[in-house]
DNA sequence: TATTGTTATACTCTATAACTATA
DNA sequence: TATAGTTATAGAGTATAACAATA
């Protein structure tokens, strides 16, 4: 679905010609971020779930693909197909748990590590872009009317709700 | 990919334990918005498709399929899928055109018009909803902001960029 | 020959279930 | 028997291409 569809989805005011809501401004911002750093890392070869991935294994090197999969909310073998291409494109190692041989211990290659760095990078510029049009004394304020949103909503710091169902 | 997941792939301050950018908080509250609507209208039994095309159709009544598809930003056969459901829910109905028998006038039915109904309180209830931690002045500061943002990232006011790619 | 809409087909994403190796 | 991971299969969503009716 695109642009124009998606503004018929959200409109709450008919009377006038565009929707004007501040929930509408927000699904509006929100997807054009959310796309804008998938573009951003695109160039890098990896999608937003590839990043996902590669920063939980960082976060904890060597869990398995079961607590990833837990994690992730998906299944097993959705685990299996996520992580292939990372495994081929040589940025994830899977060794074979030497304690308990059934599992993986997952682990982030040298070229990773330099591909994190990019990533980084990136979001550090993505966050600079999105902003570019507020001054720092705005940008605090937008943060704090965001903050005092994502907590009447009971959304969990740091923790984004996806695009499921 | 569900929550926690999502929640490393926007991550842009490293150093502490949680994301805290603007970038950030704009794709999950954006995400939530999103999804709490989509929540809402299921009750309905529709999808954000659903109601993206019945205000399209409301908007414009006797508009083809072709025009549906090249505003939706998909092929025609799409359209076909698309309104097939609305078809037989007797939402939408499909008229020959009297003057090019090639194409359909599309119109919703009575029935649409007491959904669309309902569509609209829900958009207004979700409205309420999402910005209930807000008092009046600080809604008005956010929209101000938002808007601030979307012109500035040549936002299409009113167009949502969907969830593509 | 060009256009509107449908059908057939294929590709991607994801889940369920059966299977292998290990415990 | 239970667990980690893989493979096989199926269903949803969407695009491409071939087709029928009409122009």
């Amino acid at each position: 679905m695109n642009d124009s569809a998606w503004s018929t989805v959200f409109a709450v005011t008919e009377s006038r010609n565009q929707p004007t809501g501040a929930a509408f401004l927000l699904a509006q911002l929100g997807a054009h971020a959310a796309n804008r750093f998938a573009a951003r890392i695109a160039d890098l070869g990896l999608s937003p779930a590839d990043v996902g991935l590669l920063r939980m294994i960082a976060a904890r090197p060597g869990r398995s693909q079961q607590s990833l999969a837990a994690d992730l909310g998906v299944v097993p073998s959705r685990v299996t197909a996520l992580i292939d291409p990372l495994d081929r494109a040589g940025l994830v190692e899977r060794r074979r748990s030497t304690g308990d041989r059934r599992n993986y211990e997952l682990h982030l290659t040298p070229e990773a590590a330099r591909v994190m760095d990019e990533i980084k990078k990136t979001a550090i510029a993505h966050e600079a872009d999105i902003t570019s049009a507020l001054d720092p004394s705005q940008r605090a304020q937008l943060i704090t009317l965001l903050e005092l949103i994502a907590a009447d909503q009971n959304l969990t710091p740091g923790v984004h709700p996806g695009y499921r169902r």
